[in-house]
DNA sequence: GTAATTATTGACGTTTACGTTAAGGTAAGT
DNA sequence: ACTTACCTTAACGTAAACGTCAATAATTAC
């Protein structure tokens, strides 16, 4: 029925719509990521909230922390100004990139690794008759 | 000068030769992962604790849990026995490989997605002649 | 014989990202 | 008025895998 609904989203909302629970959405707030206003005692999350909160969750899928990430945000909100944080930011994310390649090199090895040895127990296993050749 | 030192190691030789803690192995040996002897208060660390902790430490790259670890170790204890444990083993490590493969994926679609994000923050810093186009 | 090294147990601390009550306030529907 | 649903703050709990003391004991070095 107010002409907020289309600019403000309640905690309900935004839930289902980013698939995150109400405990997670006040624990960004205070942890300084997120900053609903409030109508009475209720949060209402504004479209900036909605950005950042996206934000958020692709710096998490890159594996940044909280803190990382509340850091990135803050430099986001004054990059249009100070240039040099633009470059902090894009420098961070270089690293963050790096740290994924080792990671994803690491795993790939792991990942060998494991099937080595399954190849290996499914020939035990084998042997035994305990399994047959073709599972 | 003992004939002990080609059998046993104390936590010190471990530490070194195993790149891991004093209290790495105590933890170890608390979760009973490990059953070094005594030497009056010492520990002494067996080849069998060698084996061990050398699986222990495969499976953490693996990605299995102590808790996770701790049952494969104690199945393949008695696995030449009980040929169904050998099986449940086999299926675990089948399972994880899975959970492994996925993460991959998750893992190079997260990086492909901050190589984006590197590419359009390059572009921005290179119109705002804050970087060069080639670094 | 004493200093230095290394060992021990025990217990509390750390980190991250929330989960989980407890104890209620507020608003809408009937 | 009553129920139901949803919201709030506050604070303690959780998981994993150790780290970090503290206080003490035993060994080894010189």
């Amino acid at each position: 029925m107010n002409k907020i609904d289309l600019e403000f989203r309640t905690i309900k909302e935004m839930c289902e719509k980013y698939k995150v629970t109400p405990r997670t959405l006040r624990f960004y707030e205070f942890k300084e990521l997120l900053f609903p206003i409030r109508e009475g005692q209720r949060r209402l999350f504004t479209r900036r909230d909605q950005a950042r909160l996206k934000l958020i969750l692709q710096g998490k899928r890159f594996g940044f922390s909280l803190e990382e990430i509340r850091q990135l945000l803050n430099l986001y909100d004054i990059g249009d100004q100070q240039k040099t944080q633009l470059l902090k930011t894009y420098e961070l994310a270089k690293e963050r990139l790096k740290v994924m390649m080792n990671q994803k090199d690491e795993l790939e090895l792991a990942i060998e690794d494991l099937k080595k040895m399954l190849k290996w127990g499914e020939e035990v296993l084998i042997s035994r008759g305990i399994k047959s050749n073709k599972n």
